[in-house]
DNA sequence: GATAATTTTTGACCTAAATCAAAAAATGAA
DNA sequence: TTCATTTTTTGATTTAGGTCAAAAATTATC
């Protein structure tokens, strides 16, 4: 879905409003593989996804891991870079060919001083992103990768169809081998 | 240090403000061990650690793990009550003797209204929380027992100094016996 | 201060999952 | 269609950290 579309699922915009909003936003493609964002990035841009895949990743000890998986219709960007001013130490690929409308933190900014009930559908996108984390953090603090394949089977069974054993299997927290070994089970 | 005293210390507040302010919301002690909030509770009540020291907890298979600490001058809620209308599975336990100033979302709502430039302050707030979550993820992903608690003695020394072994090791990840055969090394 | 309750440490053993390595399968390019 | 590259599977071995149990130390209660 086109963001602006997105935004007007969920509140009343006026014509010039969304002139306002498109004249602040930029609509970009990727090829699957591409890197939107390198790892150590300080960028202030917010990235929503209108189509495709992608994943946040980082690189340890040489080792690629995913760190979050990235639907169409979601938000993505630093808090590091925005909140902190720091390097965060994920980039952004894309999973699959991408379609991706992004905007600076500071024009968000701008749109919200001119739209204020806009504020309140960025604060449910921070909950949202608040509640994923929270409950990717409970799946990885005490469960057995068993566990952790079943309940990924279980709540984003589409993230598997998109994405490599490899790119799952560091999400879960788990090596590629031992999720070769689950899915045969 | 007081709630209030925590909001002037980041913008200006007039008189009324403050006494608005100080009408919606109410202080509570608590002792060490005191239940403040029962896992499963759809309470939509955030609370900011005025004095002590606290933690969210859940209980997995008979098992108490903590899930986060809290140290004063923090805020804390559930976001699935509030965002979601869901039970949370997190408690809210007194680590020790505690001071908490408390006040409803749908109350905050209101103080936003009222004093706009209060919502940028709660958004670092939730800014600051997915930093932490987001942190603490990356300790557990690919970490060795040795290297959490490495980080935790670096980062949040303190923390250690408040809380028992048990309740350190779960938050890790870890079982108490590896991590106190870690401290004897 | 004695006893009870809780918390931490130590020990022996076991298991889930990591590592290393190589084969098989799938995908892509020429 | 063949050859090259990448991804996935399978096998053998190792190990970090879990489990269970009991002793020691600390803290709380009367």
């Amino acid at each position: 879905m086109e963001l602006i579309n997105y935004i007007k699922s969920h509140l009343t915009l006026t014509n010039d409003d969304e002139l306002f909003i498109n004249s602040m936003t930029q609509t970009e493609t990727y090829k699957k593989g591409d890197i939107i964002r390198e790892p150590y990035s300080k960028s202030k841009v917010i990235h929503f996804i209108h189509q495709g895949f992608a994943r946040n990743y980082y690189v340890k000890n040489g080792k690629d891991i995913t760190y979050f998986f990235l639907k169409d219709n979601s938000f993505t960007f630093s808090v590091d870079a925005v909140y902190f001013n720091a390097p965060t130490k994920y980039g952004l690929q894309a999973e699959e060919d991408l379609i991706l409308t992004s905007f600076k933190y500071d024009d968000l900014m701008k749109m919200l001083e001119r739209i204020p009930k806009m504020a309140h559908l960025y604060e449910i996108e921070m909950a949202k992103f608040i509640k994923q984390l929270s409950d990717k953090y409970y799946l990885i603090q005490f469960q057995s990768a068993q566990d952790r394949y079943n309940s990924m089977l279980e709540r984003y069974p589409d993230i598997l169809l998109h994405v490599s054993l490899g790119h799952v299997a560091s999400y879960l927290g788990i090596t590629q081998e031992t999720l070769s070994r689950i899915r045969t089970k």
